[in-house]
DNA sequence: TAGGTTGTTATTGGATCCAATTCATGCCAC
DNA sequence: GTGGCATGAATTGGATCCAATAACAACCTA
């Protein structure tokens, strides 16, 4: 009854799950979803399945051919590296929209998260707790669309952010620390430019780390 | 037989119909949607109008809350501002994207479009024009992801957008027509940096001038 | 033996019916 | 007269059944 899942519909406890699955990794990029096994495995008809289809759809997180079902998208390097691009260019502006927001206890929470990462190097918590970092960054961003925007090229990057860390494991975790400090520094200062700045040599590096390395897009088989 | 739309499914075929009502203006921003008046008007049942309302919800046309309905979304200045602001950082990207990839046939049919746009001063054609103009400089944009957020920006304020050129009417053309040509004449020397530049500035003019006027979002009641 | 064809099966798309939730109207108490 | 509450209608959400389409396999023919 305190779970906010409860009040909400059928279809959004199902796009909820099968959401999970797919940024957890269980469900892998080019897997096809059959309606019907869905509805059997998370309970109720196909048809709300259906509509959570769609709305994963919309986050970019399945492609929906007619007649032909959904599928996770299977990315190629081209792509990906768009999506980084994209990134480049929206989360300073998300950055700068948040700024003028933030309160010394959103500061306080995202020194705090930074300073788990610091600790725990574990490869999913590092994916999560790196994820909660950006977005804690954002919560003074009211805009939703921008807001929509950034999680979806989060959700659509998010498998190949964990093959990359899967693959090289942290050694990088230093430099990745750094630039979240000095982002962390110009937020308290309340310096927008110099965040911005930050921010985008942040995402730029990364998106130039995982070019580097090809072999996270080959197929398993 | 020989129409596209009939291999189509039926919920694409009434997220089109709807999609048309919404960008033309038929269809008004705050204007509630029922899916019963929807499936009796086009056809079909209430079920491929749920399907078509996902699919316009995941383009930013209408917004669903459960148990609700749906609903075009109605915009304060600040978030058409911001979508705006979005538009400066990722149309750029989609440009210099598209920029290699630009035939000359391309650059041609583009020269040809703003040609018209000279002529013709009427606003309904100048906003189609328009929109064809800048989307025909992204042809060369092969990226999926990209694009379908572009489209998303242009969608979102394409209401704003008419209720200004209403408002004001032809007298910013001729401002319009130089960065038009400014932007052109960048295409053809293949000057990336150039056109980028001449675009956002293009773009970051219309913001202002925009949300110069705060009487566009105005209810009609 | 290879290629095309045809029939079967599995899966998605759509229609109808029923339940749950929300909104509006009117009533009653204060 | 106004605020709260209950009852009604209107609308959306979900389940089941049926039709259409696509993937698959076996078969036949050249």
């Amino acid at each position: 009854m305190s779970d906010a899942s409860t009040e909400s519909a059928a279809s959004s406890r199902i796009a909820q799950a099968l959401r999970d699955d797919i940024l957890n990794g269980s469900i892998a990029p080019g897997q096809r979803l059959r309606q019907e096994d869905i509805a059997e495995r998370l309970g109720g008809s196909r048809l709300p399945v259906r509509e959570a289809l769609r709305i994963l759809a919309a986050e970019g997180l399945v492609q929906i051919e007619p007649n032909k079902g959904a599928r996770v998208p299977l990315l190629d390097p081209g792509e990906v590296e768009t999506l980084y691009r994209m990134r480049e260019r929206l989360e300073p502006l998300a950055l700068s929209e948040s700024m003028a927001n933030l309160s010394s206890a959103d500061l306080a929470e995202i020194s705090d998260i930074q300073r788990r990462i610091e600790q725990g190097v574990d490869v999913t918590e590092f994916l999560i707790l790196d994820r909660e970092f950006h977005m804690a960054s954002y919560t003074g961003c009211s805009d939703e669309h921008l807001m929509l925007s950034v999680v979806r090229l989060w959700n659509s990057t998010q498998h190949y952010r964990r093959a990359f860390m899967s693959l090289t494991g942290s050694g990088r975790a230093q430099i990745v620390n750094a630039e979240h400090r000095l982002l962390m520094e110009a937020l308290e200062r309340r310096d927008t430019e110099d965040a911005e700045l930050y921010l985008l040599g942040h995402i730029r590096r990364t998106r130039k780390e995982l070019v580097r390395h090809p072999e996270i897009f080959s197929t398993g088989s």
